[in-house]
DNA sequence: TTGGTTTAATTGTACATACAAATATACTAA
DNA sequence: TTAGTATATTTGTATGTACAATTAAACCAA
């Protein structure tokens, strides 16, 4: 019995959706010709006009295509679901820091799963991250990775959940917010902290000047290394050579702690900078103090920005695999989209140590 | 009269017709009730299961909304045709040279513009636009701004004409295609060219290296500058120093080129490099053969792409407006989609050159 | 006032019937 | 062989009728 004449549900209704059951379970293939609208009067003893507003609807609907003369036919079901295949990257600006390198990383492996990618940039602003959500919603994304902002864990959980009430799902890039529910990749910013900072202990440093932003949780992790490495040999951190910021990166700010640092080359023999864009603008402000590094201080970065450049400034830096983070961010996003996998997965990559030229041996060994 | 019992249209379709037009010319405005179906019988003369017919058909358009009981109802008419408002963004890389700073002025104009921007990464090859023009397309994107790949004029306009062919307005940015036709926005390159290669020569210098890739529209005007240049101060350009480079910018192979020009330092005085990222590498080759900048060798640059970093390394070099030149391409692009203006548009936008000190004077004046 | 019930208007579903339009196929004639 | 013609099949359009479901609004009772 194909329809059930004492259900509640429309007869037409109840036609269609078995129409499209044979379909989707295959009874009926791609091309081939389903009874015609005569032989479905005698078939489910309903009147034309009922059996033309079930084929009608799916139709319309793309399951299937009618042809004069000829008959109704199944159509080809598109396997891609057709311009659902964009996903959102929410970052703080391309054109900074590992940005480029993030997003290239995510684009490739999207470009490999036939999916596209639309760009947002925050600024690292809550309210513009919210304008590119609504964005993206009405886009209809099916997926978005997300480099959480510079406001409170809180507010950039209200943009995550902005997209999981739809049922989009979110995968955090880099940093984190404290949520165990979520998934993430970010690498491991505390380890990385503590060898570089072990690093300078070993070359001979005990007084060390770090500076960085305490917003984020990749920085905050980097400072939980730095004291642990010191705590570990025995040193006390001094909070006098902690030049810690309360917001994001800026020229402006951040030209004042480090003026702070490297006025105090009396007091520490090296600096920690919470990346290498800090690192940069230390380079900078030694060659206009007359400050020469390592000589008269020595300087470790985050991050390996400029390998190709490294000979114009020597940085010795922890090398981050962002590029890699991208592809995995993507990786896992493609997982949830696909469905499956309920536990949530929190992936952290490994950094390494890149030994350049910034850091001078306080002792023979 | 509403139908015509004579004409060999359907009548559900001409009262659908009617109805619609009615609508969009503002007769029926949002939230107006039409009259009834059976209203509709009387006023019309057909049966309601025709009038049914054509309000169905309406109503799946999203031009009306039934409600029972109530009547049916004009919808609102989405202001944002919803999910057509995505341009695509195709550049060589979204890591490189002045892309990201970009794609930036792009996105942040799109964002004013509320359109979404999908991106796309070609490293230059053909093969690869081909493949992101596809997906653009299927993205249904309403509009293109193009950086032209390493590849001939030929093909980069098969790839444009793919975009045309569906009616999708394309405009170039930076590069340039040979065909007056295309939209574009790039910078005054040759002028660019020959205000450096006139600085130089102004500074007493005569014998003037180069090294670019004739590939690129760009850089080959630059080119065209610096002989005018040369030209018109009476020097002949001496094809040896000229090291021009048959392909897209790589570190291997321009790393020759670099060390050909310096290996020339008693010929020349000074090289004029095609973009900042020779100049870098320029910087770098000269530290390790012990070459400085300016003492030993001008350098002078092209794009200004890291002013932050300026006293670390201080090139002298031609300022572009890349972020401007993002948000002017959108611009045009945003005049294109909403139609109007038949004529080709074709901006270029000023350059100015930045001193810095790279760049030693020869003559007392 | 509150809360339930009735009523009437309007769309929703369903059926029977009729003829029109398109067109693949078979047939026919040059 | 070719070109035109008839035919039968199937979807497309149109009408008239009937009753169901929904629900705003009026009505009524506590």
């Amino acid at each position: 019995m194909i329809v059930d004449r004492n259900s509640p549900i429309p007869l037409y209704f109840q036609l269609q959706t078995w129409l499209q059951e044979q379909i989707e379970q295959g009874v009926f293939k791609p091309d081939d010709k389903i009874p015609t609208e005569e032989e479905l009067v005698e078939i489910t003893g309903l009147a034309r006009a009922t059996i033309r507003k079930a084929i009608t609807n799916l139709v319309n609907m793309g399951y299937l295509r009618r042809k004069r003369r000829l008959g109704t036919f199944v159509e080809h079901r598109s396997e891609s679901d057709d311009s659902q295949d964009i996903v959102g990257i929410i970052v703080p600006d391309i054109r900074t820091g590992y940005t480029p390198e993030l997003v290239r990383g995510i684009e490739d492996e999207a470009a490999n799963n036939r999916l596209s990618t639309i760009l947002c940039n925050t600024d690292d602003l809550y309210f513009k991250a919210n304008f590119h959500a609504d964005r993206l919603i009405s886009n209809s994304v099916c997926g978005v990775i997300f480099v959480p902002t510079a406001a409170s864990d809180d507010k950039n959980r209200q943009i995550v959940e902005q997209f999981t009430q739809r049922d989009i799902p979110v995968i955090l890039a880099d940093r984190t917010i404290e949520d165990t529910e979520l998934d993430y990749v970010t690498t491991n910013n505390f380890e990385g902290g503590y060898q570089l900072t072990k690093y300078l202990i070993d070359k001979g440093h005990s007084k060390i000047g770090i500076t960085l932003s305490t917003l984020f949780s990749t920085e905050r992790e980097r400072l939980e290394g730095y004291k642990q490495a010191l705590k570990d040999a025995g040193i006390d951190p001094d909070p006098e050579f902690m030049q810690l910021h309360n917001g994001p990166f800026s020229e402006e700010h951040y030209i004042k702690h480090v003026n702070i640092l490297l006025g105090k080359t009396d007091e520490i023999s090296a600096i920690f900078a919470g990346h290498d864009r800090i690192a940069y603008l230390i380079y900078s402000a030694a060659k206009d103090m007359g400050i020469s590094i390592p000589e008269d201080i020595s300087v470790v970065g985050y991050d390996d920005l400029n390998p190709n450049y490294s000979n114009l400034m020597p940085l010795t830096t922890m090398h981050q695999p962002i590029y890699e983070m991208g592809q995995e961010s993507l990786k896992i996003l493609m997982s949830r989209i696909k469905g499956g996998e309920n536990s949530t997965e929190q992936k952290v990559l490994k950094s390494h140590l890149v030994e350049r030229d910034s850091v001078c041996s306080l002792q023979r060994e």
